[in-house]
DNA sequence: CTGATAAGATAGTGAGCAATTACTATCTTT
DNA sequence: AAAGATAGTAATTGCTCACTATCTTATCAG
């Protein structure tokens, strides 16, 4: 079942698994690498035998996210025809992403707060870049069927997108219930429709 | 000028500000108590003279935060007739609080990242409480006045709210440049108040 | 079966941190 | 001006953390 020894990539993955998984619950920068062995029945000495450093675990793990996310929210708005639709698949998708590893903003956020600039940080910085550029699509789309206001000020939305789920996310730790963050995210979206779709 | 000697209540207050200053350049969470007292040309050993702990000074910080910052917006707000307007001027005060001393929100959602209860975050917590029954009160009149949409999710509005501010400070961290709030936030209210307002 | 090698265990090291202690300087009160 | 209270210093302590050196075991090709 687990069997003791592990191939090198495999025990990698397990490790970004790991971390994660603390990651939800406990605070992201208080996560030892002590801590990351224990969690999955290893020594701290045999971490750093498949990582050079803590932070090639960090930059491990926002790549891992960076992937899985954007590939989550592609598969859930693709195929579909209307604009609005789709935002508010990426939308429904993200915030289920998000309520499945509740650690992941955590460490997203914790990242971007650091001053240097770290190769993890750099990651989550192209992640949202990206994340970017597919709503940015979206709302020219959006624009040109009609579907959203002409007058809407792109950036604005952009920027107002991510942080209506940073939002839930708040909620969710006020409240220490992540499941707050799947019954608030349809909500919280109607009220952002309203504010950027072109018709009432 | 500087009179090494500070009486108790002064020598705390300055500390205090020490710490939002410091919280706007590097991780709130890697702020030492060596750094602060460095910060303020004061000896470690002096700092807990006046504060039991470390975290009896983040207590204090918070305490600072959440009177300055409730009284802001209840200053900007108050003899405004219209509920909307009076939101839309609490929120471009808490903006304009948040771009002078970028520090804070980052300290709040550090705090609120905690997994124990520290005094400092329930703090925080009920600071946000007494946020949002400012603002529940708003839509209430708002409703009431025609303002707005007879339909709106108060809870949802609150908790996008506060995301809106959130979303700012991300972009803000990503940019590397504190005045992006003060440029973005109307943009961004103005969606938002389409979200919630009664008519277009 | 055997030896090479990849993976893991054990037991460290040094750096950085919050907190403390013994002592000193400066104010305040009478 | 003496005495006591308040504020500050410098050095140190105990602890936690990332990381490492060395020894041990599992796995698998030939």
């Amino acid at each position: 079942m687990h069997p003791k020894h592990l191939p090198a990539d495999e025990r990698r993955a397990v490790t970004v698994e790991a971390v994660v998984d603390l990651a939800g619950s406990q605070n992201p920068s208080k996560i030892t690498t002590a801590a990351i062995a224990r969690h999955m029945n290893l020594t701290e000495g045999a971490l750093f035998r498949h990582f050079p450093n803590k932070d090639a675990i960090w930059t491990a793990v926002m790549e891992w996210v960076a992937e899985r996310l954007l590939a989550r929210i592609d598969r859930a708005s693709e195929g579909i025809e209307s604009p609005l639709a789709a935002m508010e698949a990426m939308f429904m998708s993200h915030a289920e992403f998000v309520a499945e590893r509740p650690g992941v903003p955590r460490m997203m956020f914790g990242e971007l707060q650091r001053a240097e600039s770290t190769p993890a940080k750099r990651m989550v910085q192209t992640l949202i870049q990206r994340y970017g550029e597919r709503l940015h699509r979206l709302i020219e789309k959006g624009k040109a069927k009609g579907e959203l206001s002409p007058a809407l000020d792109d950036e604005a939305a952009v920027t107002l997108f991510v942080g209506t789920i940073q939002g839930l996310v708040i909620q969710s730790l006020l409240a220490g219930d992540v499941e707050r963050i799947r019954r608030d995210a349809p909500r919280v979206f109607a009220i952002y429709k309203r504010g950027i779709g072109s018709a009432q």
